[in-house]
Order: C-alpha cells, then structure tokens, then sequence
RNA sequence: GCCGCCGUAGCUCAGUGGUAGAGCGCAUCCUUGGUAAGGCUGAGGUCGGCAGUUCAAUCCUGCCCGGCGGCACCA
C-alpha cells in the first residue's frame, strides 16, 4: 500500500485546477450567483496561520457553492497602501512601492500554494495606480454632492506615525497601530460626511439579518443614537435678546438667546437640580474671561483627563458660575449654572440640566457640593409619602410625580408631553443626537491615495476635472525622513488652477486606507472597467453574499464600507444600500507561549514537550533547559508564539493544515494550534487514502448493503447541513465518523453488497471533503474513476428516505430512569409502540409493583412510563 | 457600570427536551517488511452552582459564581 505523499499530488491538483482555468468567474445569468469575500490581506510579505483560516474558510464555501450549481466571484487583492511600507522605507532605506509589490509577489505564491479557488485574472491592490485613480474619481463625485468637506477642527494626532487618526482609530487614548498616547492638534482636515448617514446605518442594521448580532450591536453602540429633547435656558436676570457684559450681573454676552442643552430625560425636568456646561464650553470660556477663579478651575479640568481609566474613576467636581438660569416651565424657578468636569463638550450641545434623583452622575455631584435632590419617578410599588433617593440614584420604569402637568404620566408618555410643551413655548425641539462624528480621512503620508485637488491662492480649494486624474504619487519620492514626503518632494505639488490657469499647489494629504478598503468588494465586479464602478457587473454580483474576516473590523472597516456604499449608491453608481449580506467573524489562531526562567520567549518549534500522566513539562529542545509554559495566545511574533505555515505544509502538505484550522474549533472561536492536532489531520488525510486505495478498481454490481447506504445519505446530509451553517468542525467531525465507519467495513475480503455501497460511499465521501482538503478530494475521485475532477463535479444529493432508519431504537424509561429498550420500525404509532412495550419481559420485570399511571410514547424516540 | 459570548472527559471542543460524543493525551495489548510508522481495546464526565417549568433538563426559564470580549462620565 502507497503512502499517500501531499508533495507530489498537491502541486499536480494546483496545476490541473491552473491548466482549465477552473476558477474563472463568469456572470452566467441563467445559474444564481455567489459572491465570496474574505476580508484582503495587507501585503506584509509573510503568510501567517490567522490568514490560513480566514482564507480556507472562504474557500469551504466557494467550493461548495460552485458544486451546488451557482456561478461563483471568489477574488483576491491586496490592502497595500499604509504606514508599514513607508516606516520599512525609514528603517531600511527601500522604496515603499518595490516594498510593497515584492511582498505581494511573495505571499501570493504562498497563497496560491494553499489551493484556493480564486479567480485570480481580478487580482488588484490599492497601491495600483488603475485602482486609486479610480477612488479619486469617485471622491469627486462625492465632493460635488457636498459629502466631502474640509474644515479646521481639533484631531487626534498621532506623535509617533505623524499622522492624524479618526476617533475609530484611537484605542484607549493612544494610537491603533503605534500605540502612542495621542495628542490634539488643530488642524485643516478632509472630511466624510458619514453623520448625514448616521440614522440609515442605524436603521439598517435591522436588514442584515446574516450578520452577527455582536457586530451589529457594538456598530449600534459606536453610532449611538439616542432621542431626546434640545432646548434653552433663559438667563434668570436678563430679558432674552438683552446682552449684558457683565457674567456676574446675568447671561454674558453672546447668549442671549440661552443656553442650550440635550436631555434624553425631558420627563425628569421638574427634578432639575443645576445647570451644567463642559470646562471647554463657550460659556464656561466667557466666564472665565472675567473670572480668574473660573478660568483656573478649568484649567484644572483640561489637566486631569489623561486617560480613559482615569476619567472614568476621576472624581465629580464643578465651580458654580454664579449665573442663574429660569426653569422653562416655572420661570420663578432659578437654577444655578455650574461649570462641571463630567459634562463632554463633544456630544450633545456640551451642556445639561441635571436630575440627580434619576441619573447617578447628576446625584454624585449634588451629594458632594449639596444641592437638592427631588425625585420624580415613582418606581412601581413605592409609596410617595416616603420614597427618598439615597446614594443611588433611580432610573428604572415608574410613573412620574412632583410634576406638574406631567403628573401620573409613564415615562415615555411624560417624554412626549415634556417635548410637546417645549416646543410650543419655541425654546427648543425634540433631537436625535449621535455619538458619531464625520470620518476624518486626511493622512499626512505619502504612501496613500493621493486627494486630487489643489489649492489655488485666488480660487481657494479646487476640485480636479476627472479629464486630470489620476493623480499619480511621482516616481522620485524621498523617504526615509519623518513627516509627509509628498510635502518635501521638490516638484510634484507645484501645478497649476484648473479654473483659473495660475500656479496652485497640490493637496499633499492622502487618504486614510480605510477608504481603500470601503469599495474594493465594488471593484471586484469588474476591475478592468474605465468607471470606478461597472454598473451592470456589479449589480449582477453585489451584495457580497458571505463576507469573511476577523472581528476586529466590527466597527472600523465595516462601518467605513457601508457608509461607502451608501454614498456611491446615491450617486448612482451603485444599487445595494448594503455592502455585505451575510457577515461571518472568524476567531484566531491561538498557541501556547513558552518562557525561559529569565522570561525570554522561546519558538514553539525549539520546545520539547513530556507529558507524565496528565501533566506537561516543556523543555528547551536544545539543552533540555526547563522552560515554563504561558497562556494560550493569539499567534504574535512579540510572543514568539507563532507557527509558520510553510513549514506545516512542508511537513504535513496543504490539506491537513487546511483541515485542522477549520476542524479543531467553532469557525467562529479561536482556534489553539498543536502540534498533535495538526498530526491528527495528516492522520486522518492517510486513512482517507487507505479507503479509497484499497478499493477494486473494477466496479461491483450488486446491491448495495442497506446499513451502508443510509449511513452515507445521512453524512451528505450532516456534511451539507454544516457547511450551510458555518459548522465546519462539525462537518469535518461527521467525515471522522464515517471515515471509522468505513474502516470497520473494509474492502479487503468484503461482501460485495458491502463493495458496492462503499463504492457509492466512496465517491460521496470524495467530493463531501472536497471543499476542506481540495488536493486529497482530487486524488481520491481520479482513484475510484470519477468523471472529471471534482471541482467540475456536482455535491452529491442524499435521498431523504435513507436519511432515516426502518427500525428505531426506543429507549424506555421508568420514572425518567432508563431501565431497558425496545425496536420498533420506524413511524410506529404509539399505541403500537405501546404495545411492544408491555410485550417485553425484561421491563415487566421492573414494573413489578408498580402502578402504571401514564405511558409517554414520543415516536421514534423514547417511552416513559410514570409508575408508582 | 452597561451590552454580548462562554463554562460538557486531563487538554481543545462537538452535541441534544428523551441511551453523554470526537480529536489529542493517557493505559493495556497486537504488529515489528507501512517502522522516528500502523492497528485493537480500555479507563476517564454530579454536562459551573442553586431553584423553577416538564412525565423527563446537560439542553428551556430565573438567580448566582467563574472566564473572555466590546462599550463606557454619551446626559
């Protein structure tokens, strides 16, 4: 018997696959289409196992899509501008550009060597100048429509990448890539509109019914709609439209029309306690002007806000302005102003009243500086006379009191009417506020899309005419110096006003790469069309039917490509409103870590490992040295944690890394890479070839053993079943079972009936594992002589009527307690089963004594008999 | 603090309102011309805890405990 050896038969499928363009997707209109994405490498030069998974759980469903009849788009591109090109220039002195395109070159042999089943003729990356010119185009389209906006706003500013980020990009108060803590900068910044979409991605969320309800609520929470009520205070001593200069005498100049606030509690408002501005709030700076007190106060305010933990435990504090404001619905009720370093001057309108009874925020700081405390809200039960709110505040349901006209209302009802009032007496209207801000994409890097626009010192900002485009990086750019090349560069800003035909300069920020990555599914459709966007393609191709990637883009680049999406589609370009119909979140590749005493990491690959009974010891491989063994990590190369795949696929060949990436863990959990599971793949890749090597090769044509046949209807049904739901470990696990059963009804000296149903059994089997380990599938198929390869081969069909047993084991029970069983053919009525129950002596035996007092016959699954 | 996920064999994980499973590991044995390999057999589980619903709960419901992730002074 020949060992099966993945070093020949792989390379020979590869090019089989290769030689009949096997891959090549074609827009047939007369099968349904399959759109599969994984989400596109950044171009690091190395493969690591994370892109394994990712990529063999696309392929799963590619190949499987293409069996089951549906003309499928599985490409494959490259997200290749960004910082690491440009900081490989800096430490090395390389051209980002060669950078970038040798490590292309290299991880798309690598990813080629995987057996994916890309059509690779629609292979981009961002970096190709056909592929950003394109961007710039459609980045006119929506600066005329007034999505796109430059403006002087305060950033995010990055110290170590020298760059601005968007909120989305800064985690913790430090930078997403660098990890530096970030600064604010003001600066002038191109902006994204996304806030004017803001209601639809909400709204939409609802429509993506394939997505993840994790993705979906932690997008939900980063838009952060909530509805509320915006209206204004009147100064107390001043008469509205009067202005006074002096802060202390009633509202300071500039506010005469108020002070405006946001409440998502409207119904609260007979419980207002204080009125409360943000340290930077205009008021609050008005105050200081005059007020040295104030200002120092603030002050106080900007310095204490390092960092989100510290903000988070800082303790409430406030400085009372001394100004007064009327309540709107008593005007004879003041209420004192206090500046207050809680309040966030960028949400809402960077003011608030304050209800301390009913917001825990609120009652800590009217505990601390003394100020009255009335609840509002009865919760159910409680008894007016004697409710108090204690150091908790209450912010459960009740019915309103102590209020007025909104007295025996419920909340949403007091919301309304609270509204209603406000907006009748004209000092506000009811709100929706985002905690979302416009996507500011400006980048101050070379290695990006270039913005096509220039700066004309008589017409000011001036758009390219699409005739200029593209706006190409010059070939000359000098790295290896901090700050924006593109700035330096002696030449390639100097131009020319397309309107006025004077000397301009060019914009020389660049766009952030996530707007490279918010169209590239798009382009996919047709990356070879003049338009961004082939109109025709794409509405053939798009949705995304079933997007694939990690978790860790949930709000970042999803949020980013809806959003796109959106925009394109209102300029016409596109007709989907939504990117991605079904979504999938891959978890990692996980490995234990391995520590030297003295805490150095050490590669899996120089550890030993000795398990004793059930304990483990790991050891340097080298000198035996101890080695103390860490947590199960994601694979990183800070942890040394890392296995290379190449070297696996050296070892153990393609198809069993494929396998055990996929079998060892949910699709969606992390997946913990050993080294003995990784050997049980190739284990089970051997037996499979066992099983169809020891097979006759002339065909036998008997009838098929019955028990055989049904098994194997019942694998083509679980095997499908799980692919169809992402459970693709349990797939593979079902495949196991077989594969047992297989060998316990082996081809050497079998019945021919057992001949004949392994035959059908054999050429399932081959095209069920097809999608999981492809090369194996192939060899397999050519084995037993099926037509053509399996690729161009149909899934198998299972007959539902074998999916099922003609007789059924029922267990029986007494009192919820197994105490015997009976056969029964398969839909047998219960009062037959009934029957064969009382018939068989083994459980009269047990019921002796008993009193039956009901038999709960559930068909073809079990009897219970209540006995006493 | 809020939201979500998870807790099943030594490890990593399937699974189901009705007989508790796989891979790896472990043990015994066989093979010693598949040989730094292969095979047989087996041990091992109050299905995180408590209560409820049910004829029957690992599964459904509630509460609690433990772990992980996201958001977080968002008015």
């Amino acid at each position: 018997m020949a060992r099966y050896n993945p070093k020949e038969t792989e390379p020979k499928w590869r090019e089989a696959w290769t030689a009949v363009d096997a891959f090549h997707a074609v827009a047939d209109r007369s099968k349904p289409k399959y759109y599969v994405l994984e989400m596109f490498p950044y171009p690091s030069g190395r493969l690591h196992m994370g892109h394994v998974r990712n990529y063999s759980m696309g392929d799963v469903i590619a190949r499987y899509k293409r069996a089951r009849g549906f003309s499928v788009l599985h490409p494959m591109g490259w997200d290749a501008f960004g910082l690491p090109a440009e900081n490989a220039a800096m430490e090395r002195g390389v051209d980002p550009k060669a950078w970038t395109y040798e490590n292309i070159a290299r991880m798309r042999d690598e990813l080629k060597q995987l057996g994916l089943s890309i059509d690779w003729s629609r292979e981009f990356a961002t970096c190709d100048v056909e592929y950003y010119g394109k961007q710039q185009a459609w980045f006119l389209d929506l600066f005329e429509r007034g999505l796109i906006y430059r403006k002087e706003s305060t950033v995010n500013w990055d110290p170590v990448d020298q760059t601005v980020l968007a909120n989305e990009q800064v985690v913790d108060g430090r930078g997403w890539r660098s990890g530096a803590l970030v600064e604010k900068r003001k600066l002038n910044q191109w902006s994204m509109r996304i806030t004017d979409y803001a209601d639809q991605l909400t709204d939409d969320l609802a429509t993506l019914a394939r997505w993840p309800d994790k993705v979906r609520v932690m997008q939900e929470n980063w838009i952060g709609r909530s509805k509320g009520l915006k209206f204004r205070f009147h100064f107390a001593n001043t008469r509205a439209g009067e202005e006074v200069e002096d802060a202390r005498a009633g509202g300071p100049a500039g506010f005469s029309d108020g002070l405006e606030v946001y409440t998502t509690r409207p119904d609260t408002l007979y419980g207002a306690s204080f009125v409360g501005v943000a340290a930077d709030h205009p008021l609050a700076q008005a105050v200081a002007a005059k007020d040295p007190a104030a200002a120092a106060f603030i002050e106080e305010c900007r310095r204490g806000a390092a960092t989100e933990a510290q903000i988070e435990t800082a303790e409430k504090k406030g400085y009372d302005t001394g100004l007064r404001v009327k309540h709107p619905f008593d005007p004879s009720w003041e209420l004192p102003v206090w500046i207050a370093n809680f309040i966030l001057m960028d949400y809402g309108t960077g003011a608030i009243f304050a209800c301390p009874a009913h917001d825990q925020r609120d009652l800590d700081f009217c505990r601390k500086y003394d100020l009255p405390v009335k609840p509002v809200v009865l919760p159910p039960g409680a008894d007016p006379a004697t409710f108090e709110v204690g150091d908790e505040a209450y912010t459960g349901p009740g019915v309103i009191y102590n209020s007025q006209f909104l007295d025996g209302l419920d909340i949403e009802a007091a919301k309304a009417a609270a509204i209603d009032k406000i907006e009748g007496q004209d000092d506000g209207e009811g709100a929706t506020v985002f905690r979302l801000r416009d996507w500011g994409v400006s980048r101050q890097r070379a290695w990006g899309c270039p913005i096509p626009v220039v700066h004309c010192p008589t017409d000011g900002v001036v758009p390219l005419p699409k005739a200029a485009l593209p706006v190409a990086h010059p070939v000359d750019i000098e790295f290896g110096k901090s700050g924006n090349a593109l700035e330096r560069h002696p030449t390639w800003k100097h131009t020319t006003c397309p309107k006025c035909g004077g000397p301009a300069t060019r914009e020389t920020d660049t766009l952030d790469t996530f707007v490279d990555s918010s169209w590239y599914f798009a382009r996919f459709a047709n990356p070879w069309a003049a338009e961004p966007i082939d109109k025709a393609d794409a509405d053939y191709w798009l949705p995304v039917d079933q997007y694939i990637g990690g978790i860790e883009h949930a709000v970042l680049h999803l949020l980013y490509a809806r959003f796109i999406t959106k925009a394109l589609a209102d300029t016409g370009q596109l007709s989907v409103r939504e990117p991605f119909a079904g979504l999938f979140t891959q978890g990692m590749v996980t490995h234990e870590t391995y520590r030297r005493q003295n805490g150095e990491w050490i590669e899996p690959k120089e550890v030993e490992i000795v398990t004793e009974g059930n304990t483990r010891r790991a050891t340097l491989g080298a000198n035996g040295e101890p080695l103390v063994i860490g947590d199960i990590e994601k694979m990183s190369k800070s942890k040394k944690n890392t296995v290379a795949p190449e070297e696996i696929f050296d070892v153990y060949g393609v198809d069993a890394a494929r396998l055990f990436v996929l079998s060892d863990s949910p699709a969606e959990r992390d997946v913990q890479w050993t080294t003995g599971g990784v050997q049980g793949s190739w284990r089970f890749v051997n037996r499979v070839w066992d099983e169809f090597d020891s097979q006759p090769e002339t065909a036998s044509t008997s009838e098929p053993d019955a028990e055989l046949r049904r098994a194997t209807h019942k694998l083509i049904k679980q095997v499908t079943e799980a692919i169809d739901g992402f459970r693709f470990n349990s797939g593979i696990a079902r495949l196991y079972e077989f594969l047992n059963l297989l060998k316990a009804n082996p081809a050497k000296g079998a019945a021919p009936a057992i001949l004949a149903a392994r035959q059908e059994a054999l050429s399932a089997f081959a095209r069920l594992i097809a999608p999981f380990t492809p090369h194996l599938a192939e060899e397999c198929w050519a084995r037993i002589g099926g037509e053509g390869m399996v690729v161009a081969a149909p899934w198998p069909n299972f007959d539902p009527a074998l999916t099922e047993d003609a007789t059924k084991v029922l267990p029986v029970q007494v009192n919820g307690k197994r105490r015997g069983e009976i056969s029964a053919p398969a839909g047998a009525e219960p009062a037959d089963v009934e029957k064969l129950v009382m018939a068989d002596p083994e459980i009269a035996a047990k019921l002796e004594g008993l009193t039956i007092r009901k038999i709960i016959v559930v068909k073809d699954r079990i009897v219970n008999i209540v006995a006493a």
